[in-house]
DNA sequence: TGGGACACGC
DNA sequence: GACGTACGTGTCCCAC
């Protein structure tokens, strides 16, 4: 029996819409969840019903027959949300490149649309099933017409035929608009009889059948009440029963033979799917030619694995691996290695190290072999090796977690189990979630054999991520950023891991000490003067009591009540002694629970150092970032703060520690970006950069420029870095809006190439959707596309920023890389250790410091070439803290 | 568990 | 005319 699938269109995306709780938006800024969740859907039809003809019906927005007959037909409904309006034109394009049948029709609904089909199918001998969300559509039922109702989600749905029908509401499929026509449709507003429900009207119907045998024989309707009410609203039940009524004589001109499935169109299918980011779609659609998204590596691999280091005298791998490391990563203790997994041409070598030798005969060889790595988030992996001893260079080929990075910064989860999802629709286990669903193996025994399974499931996923995200590399003009930058930067990255700063735990403790003394008499003396005892840590309580128990005067900002920030306090600092005190607290406790409370368990155990974990698929502009601990924001502009960096000491009693800055980098990157000649001729005579432009501005000589006036210069220029507006710098400097209105055009008048660049930027970003860094580092910005004000105009402080600041990164990886290579080249002990965005930090070993600071100067001012200098200013001391 | 408020860095 | 400086991490509180 031939089969025709009959799909209510807009019942099922909506659906999908709200079955979906995440939405999904691409980088564009379009919303695709619902369509995402339809495409589904319609996927399971296909595979549970196997269908040979399909068509879907869709409703038209203009009025229908029920409205010409029912003014009030569905009034009240509630507007559909424009996220998921924008979805349903996509939706419709996406059908007609499946060459899916698309139906409407003015005037009717995609109910009678559906019904008109079912009868004409099933006179033409075919099975029919009709999808839908909509209950109406149960008055279809025969037997050989199906419905299969959607409830929540996408997945839980009943079945009904005739008879099911019949079993579960006590009559026929078409006696269902009888039911409608007593009980009505609020959601429709379909009126009904009133007070008629639906336990009385499923009574009525199985007492006489039809409405219009209610009518005629209402005499005999029990209840008295009951019957007055039918009796009086014997019109209202015709009408609600016509409104229910699916007509199945709509004028449609295809029949459904003409429906039958055909190949879709692959090209506009293609670019549909790239635009909406369904890679998992496309990686199915399994086409060969340009948009080959075939998966390349499904089985037939050999798995070998070795579990004596006697194995290893006879074996030679060369080329690429795809590599995953079993470890548990671990910077507070010396790691511990399972097993290490390379997957090289068609063998997957699982390599025991539980059961190899303790003195690194593996390492040893790793370190010999002639291999580029693949894999997913490898400076883990390398920092796990690097920690047992392999001193190799490691060249990577491809990570499939920092390629993502490169295509799209803007994400959270770079998870490999979350991309192979998105990607090929397959699940691929964490090795958390690994771990923990086999976490009573026994280790020395069948730990091989559970490892080098999942690790060969793991290499696969990568080595298949990776075939597609190459393509999307090369197709977004990404290939610089990622090969030349990220890729090579990963090695250097594990290596600072692996170094580690030396941390001074005595002095902390002691630190500590004093600062914990402190902080309780402060404390003390707060409540006190308050007098009352009080959390000081809570800001509501805190605002509570000064500024209503105390009654100072509050700052404006309030949100969830009054603001109590630093900035609030300080206008008000000479009212009370309380304020001092309490700023006094917040910066001692901030040092003490942050700083050395949550620094001290974060030094290594068995070699005392601070092995932060740098995240390089973090920040979307560029830069790297730190945590546990996060050493990029160790205190610098107090003194009681910046007395912690005593703590950072270098790695031996006679090694120093040495560090470079970039001096002024982003205004330097504005000025070549820019092409700005006053800004570049500043840069290029060596000036006082915010003195320049200061004098520039005002149009004096630069030895009249007063400190006051140097100042607002350097917010100004700042401000322009960070794209702020008049508002931003009035506030920042203390003057009005006017003033700094008046500033920046003189700052612009002066500038003009500035203005240029950043005008350029937003356009550029309007049009593309995307800004770019000088290494073609890219950052999409869907804020611009935003429906709201305020988020426009973030989006186009983005557009201004990521440029400056992300090629400020580029620039610096950049020069990572170049120190690296040189420090290991010339075969130094001395090691990269720290990055501060403009700033590397080395631990320098005594004879070789002024080889070191030549190194280190000169690969950061030539790491790229600028239409201005770089300029790197060198720092040495015996602690972090004499670095100034 | 997660968001807000706050404070630290560039 | 809205609203109003980029990028991060960690700690604490408090509502859910």
């Amino acid at each position: 029996m031939k089969r025709i699938a009959l799909i209510d269109g807009n019942s099922l995306i909506n659906r999908a819409y709200y079955a979906m709780r995440n939405p999904m938006i691409t980088k564009e800024g379009i919303y695709t969840h619902a369509i995402f969740g339809f495409l589904n859907m319609l996927d399971k039809i296909r595979n549970d019903y196997d269908p040979e003809y399909m068509a879907i019906a869709f409703d038209m927005k203009g009025p229908t027959f029920r409205h010409e007959e029912y003014e009030e037909y569905k009034a009240g409904r509630k507007k559909m949300p424009p996220e998921l309006a924008m979805q349903i034109p996509l939706m419709k394009d996406i059908l007609d490149a499946m060459r899916i049948k698309r139906l409407e029709l003015e005037g009717f609904e995609a109910d009678d649309i559906i019904g008109t089909m079912a009868r004409s199918a099933e006179s033409e001998g075919m099975e029919t099933y009709i999808f839908t969300g909509d209950k109406d559509q149960l008055q279809l039922a025969t037997y050989t017409t199906k419905i299969i109702y959607t409830k929540r989600g996408v997945t839980d749905f009943d079945l009904f035929d005739h008879d099911s029908f019949v079993d579960k509401y006590g009559f026929t499929p078409l006696q269902f608009i009888d039911f409608k026509g007593l009980s009505g449709d609020p959601s429709d507003n379909i009126p009904g009889i009133p007070g008629v429900g639906a336990k009385t009207a499923t009574n009525l119907i199985k007492d006489f059948g039809s409405v219009e045998e209610i009518i005629a024989r209402a005499d005999e309707i029990k209840p008295a009440g009951l019957q007055k009410k039918v009796s009086e609203n014997v019109q209202q039940a015709l009408l609600s029963k016509r409104l229910a009524t699916i007509n199945v004589n709509v004028p449609l001109n295809i029949t459904p033979a003409e429906c039958v499935l055909a190949e879709p169109d692959y090209e506009s299918l293609i670019a549909l799917y790239k635009k909406l980011e369904f890679n998992r779609f496309l990686s199915r659609l399994k086409v060969s030619d340009e948009g080959s998204f075939e998966i390349e590596k499904t089985g037939d691999f050999t798995l070998v694995t070795v579990s004596d280091d006697s194995e290893l005298l006879n074996l030679t791998i060369d080329g690429e691996c795809v590599i995953k490391v079993f470890g548990d990563n671990n910077h507070l203790s010396d790691p511990v290695l399972h097993g290490i997994t390379l997957l090289n041409g068609n063998t997957c070598y699982y390599f025991n190290l539980q059961s190899m030798e303790e003195s690194g005969g593996f390492y040893k060889w790793l370190d010999r072999q002639n291999i580029s790595f693949i894999g997913h988030d490898m400076k883990r992996d390398y920092f796990m090796l690097m920690s047992k001893g392999c001193e190799r260079d490691f060249e990577t080929a491809f990570d499939t977690a920092v390629a993502q990075y490169v295509l799209d910064s803007g994400r959270s989860n770079y998870k490999l189990s979350a991309l192979s999802n998105e990607y090929f629709h397959e699940t691929v286990e964490e090795e958390e979630d690994f771990l923990a669903s086999n976490g009573q193996m026994d280790m020395f025994t069948d730990s091989a054999e559970i490892y080098s399974a999942y690790g060969l499931k793991v290499c696969v996923a990568v080595l298949n991520l990776a075939t597609i995200q190459k393509q999307s590399i090369v197709k977004e003009d990404l290939e610089r950023v990622l090969y030349d930058v990220e890729l090579p930067l990963i090695q250097v990255m594990a290596g600072m891991e692996k170094e580690g700063f030396r941390a001074d735990k005595q002095y902390l403790v002691q630190f500590g000490e004093v600062l914990a003394g402190e902080v309780e008499s402060l404390s003390d003396s707060i409540q006190e003067m308050a007098g009352t005892e009080f959390n000081v840590n809570s800001t509501a309580q805190l605002g509570e009591i000064l500024f209503e128990k105390m009654n100072l005067p509050h700052g404006k900002k309030t949100k969830r009540g009054y603001s109590t920030s630093a900035e609030v306090l300080e206008k008000i600092i000479d009212r009370h002694p309380i304020i001092p005190a309490i700023l006094e607290y917040r910066t001692l406790s901030k040092l003490k629970s942050t700083y050395i409370d949550g620094m001290i368990p974060l030094i290594n155990t068995d070699d005392g150092k601070i092995h932060a974990h740098f995240r390089q698929t973090v920040t979307t502009t560029g830069r790297i970032s730190c945590t546990e601990p996060n050493l990029q924001n160790i205190p610098v502009r107090q003194e009681p703060g910046r007395k912690l960096r005593k703590a950072f000491v270098p790695e031996c009693e006679e090694c120093v520690l040495l560090s470079a800055d970039y001096s002024q980098i982003e205004l330097r990157v504005l000025a070549h970006m820019s092409g700005d000649a006053s800004l570049i001729k500043a840069f290029n005579e060596g000036e006082d950069i915010h003195r320049a432009t200061a004098a520039n501005v005002l149009g004096v000589p630069e030895g009249q420029i007063s400190i006051e006036e140097r100042s607002r210069a350097k917010a100004v220029n700042f401000g322009v870095i960070y794209g702020m507006s008049a508002f931003g710098l009035s506030g920042e400097l203390n003057i009005t809006r006017q003033e700094a209105d008046d500033y920046i055009k003189a700052y612009f008048a002066r500038h003009a190439a500035v203005k240029t660049f950043m005008d350029n930027s937003v356009a550029f970003a309007k049009e593309n959707g995307y800004v770019t860094t000088l290494m073609g580092r890219k950052r999409h910005i869907k804020e611009l596309k935003a429906t709201q004000f305020v988020v426009r105009q973030m989006g186009e402080r983005l557009a201004m920023n990521t440029p400056i600041q992300g090629s400020a990164a580029d620039i610096i990886k950049l020069a990572m890389i170049r120190v690296y290579d040189a420090l290991k080249k010339q075969n130094l002990k001395s090691k990269l250790i720290l990055q501060i965005h403009d700033e590397l930090i080395v631990n320098v070993y005594p004879d070789e410091l002024e080889k070191v600071k030549k190194l280190l100067a000169a690969n950061m001012e030539t790491a790229y070439k600028l239409a201005v200098e770089l300029k790197a200013e060198l720092n040495t001391g015996k602690n972090w803290y004499e670095l100034k």
